[in-house]
DNA sequence: ACATAAATGCGACGTAATCGCATTTATTAT
DNA sequence: ATAATAAATGCGATTACGTCGCATTTATGT
């Protein structure tokens, strides 16, 4: 199996480029969901075209995965460079913390089979409170 | 409980304004989720930076949901004025399929609760293909 | 090393989204 | 009802986002 960028890359009939290999830099040098516009300016070397034409080919590839915040959408490193999972977002502080579940995923197989639909990919999201904030955080006056 | 428009706006100390009932008219009148400018532009006696500002606030206090497909956000009305639901869309032929399933709202919430996490909303997206397009679509060759 | 196809950078463009501020509108108390 | 005041709107300007066509550069396979 392919595990690298490269393999992955060249799997897929697809160039293995200097832009590519940076763009994936900038990504593997954080482990949080990036904007676009972030990937771009943390990426001067490559042109900010090539940085979405490179977003756009790691996505179709499965090498990427995006998501929204608010209506920003945020890209980070797919399997197999991370492992599945998906987010848990406080709304109060912005933290970020991933969660992975067997059961989640055996649930969303079931849906998609129920419906002859071919599940490729699917993005889960849950926004609240974290535990800190919550207990920091006043309670809500009940009148 | 609330049920309106009006009573969640002054429930949540908003006030009662025609643009935002007009934002609102224009969600009621679609059943599918819309983009930020699509709403805008069927919404022609509003101001744009208003619809923005009512879309925020909407989303802020529950009315509304958005979600991404490429990298454009669609936002749509939530509970209670459509059932609660999530989206799996056909890569293929872009068709937008609703689903429910309390299993799947269960596992969120348990997987919430053991992160002692208060959910307050989530978003579930399945991507792939649709029976319809699977069956019309040769089969990726293996070799 | 070379030919060729593919990807990049650049510049320009159209759209999306945000901001500050004067004006208007909704709300609350009188 | 009406007036006071706090909030929301519209407007214009501005910034950021994302896309496009095309000349140039780069990667690839022979």
């Amino acid at each position: 199996m392919h595990s690298d960028l490269e393999s992955i890359l060249k799997t897929a009939g697809q160039s293995v480029t200097k832009p590519r290999q940076a763009v994936f830099e900038t990504l593997s040098h954080t482990d949080e969901p990036l904007k676009n516009g972030e990937i771009a300016k943390r990426t001067p070397q490559v042109d900010r075209a090539s940085v979405y034409r490179t977003l756009e080919l790691f996505t179709k590839l499965g090498i990427t995965t995006t998501t929204i915040r608010g209506w920003t959408p945020f890209t980070e490193l797919a399997e197999p460079f991370k492992p599945h999972h998906h987010h848990m977002i406080c709304e109060h502080c912005g933290s970020v913390e991933e969660i992975a579940s067997d059961t989640l995923e055996d649930v969303l197989t079931l849906i998609a089979n129920r419906h002859q639909f071919i599940l490729k990919s699917h993005t889960v999201e849950l926004s609240g409170l974290c535990d800190s904030c919550s207990k920091s955080l006043p309670q809500p006056v009940a009148s």
